[in-house]
DNA sequence: ATCTCCGTTTAGAATTATTCCAAACAAAAG
DNA sequence: CTTTTGTTTGGAATAATTCTAAACGGAGAT
């Protein structure tokens, strides 16, 4: 059943310990957005170092990418499955994934600004509820 | 001769003190993407809490963004006169502006998605020097 | 299965960027 | 010039994250 998971960690050169199998699996059936706090409240049996380093690792692996700059000045962490950017709520701070753009054409003009080879990217686009202007 | 800075302070409704105007020139001049500290080195008489305050309000009147997410765990700053992005080069921290995309399509996907009117943005790509693999 | 190796986990201490505080100050308006 | 109101300041406080060194446990080899 965690099969999957192991073998998503093992892909990634990650050895699969009971602890990274829960947090990963964690990460990949909630569609929040959680802090380390979060996490940890959510799976006491795994210390608070424990998830800052499993976090940490995913991270390096590109399967987890961080959220930050919310107002809560804490660092977010979302499962990254497949590419998406994130459209944030600065009022409350909800988070919003999306994936209707293609981000090819910028990885090709950040290439062509910079000559580096593009590796990945954040985007994230910030809003407010529309007041009814009318 | 800052006239233009002190200008520049008051439309965006900010009191335009000693502090804010070395602070704000100092940006625009500079093409580096300075910390706190870094900046707080090259003024040392501006206090460091006085420097965080400002950088603060400069934020919040969107003449400065802030860039987070570096490898030395910091937040860097960046003045904002005209929209760009950040490409950041992953192995040397170097932190490229670029303006060669147009923002605009992604801020209607984003609109789209989510219902809200978007009103601002943070894009960055990561890479890296290639290897010439040949 | 058992052994061994080496990366992982852990509790708690340490670090440090950033925020908070309350008193002194200085822009801008009247 | 006086007042008002927002700003600046040094130092203390906060708290998210990192570090440390000892105990542990996957997973390949025997």
């Amino acid at each position: 059943m965690d099969d999957k998971v192991r073998t998503l960690l093992q892909e990634h050169g990650l050895k699969a310990t009971q602890q990274r199998l829960t947090l990963l699996d964690y990460l990949m059936t909630h569609e929040t957005h959680p802090t380390a706090e979060m996490i940890h409240a959510d799976l006491p049996d795994i210390s608070l170092a424990t998830i800052y380093n499993t976090l940490e690792k995913l991270v390096e692996v590109d399967l987890v990418v961080i959220i930050e700059g919310l107002a809560d000045g804490k660092r977010h962490y979302d499962f990254f499955a497949e590419p998406h950017y994130h459209i944030i709520d600065t009022d409350t701070s909800e988070i919003i994934d999306a994936n209707n753009f293609d981000p090819r054409p910028l990885m090709q003009a950040a290439r062509k600004a910079s000559g580096l080879n593009i590796t990945g990217y954040h985007i994230e686009l910030y809003g407010v509820e529309p007041k009814d202007k009318k």
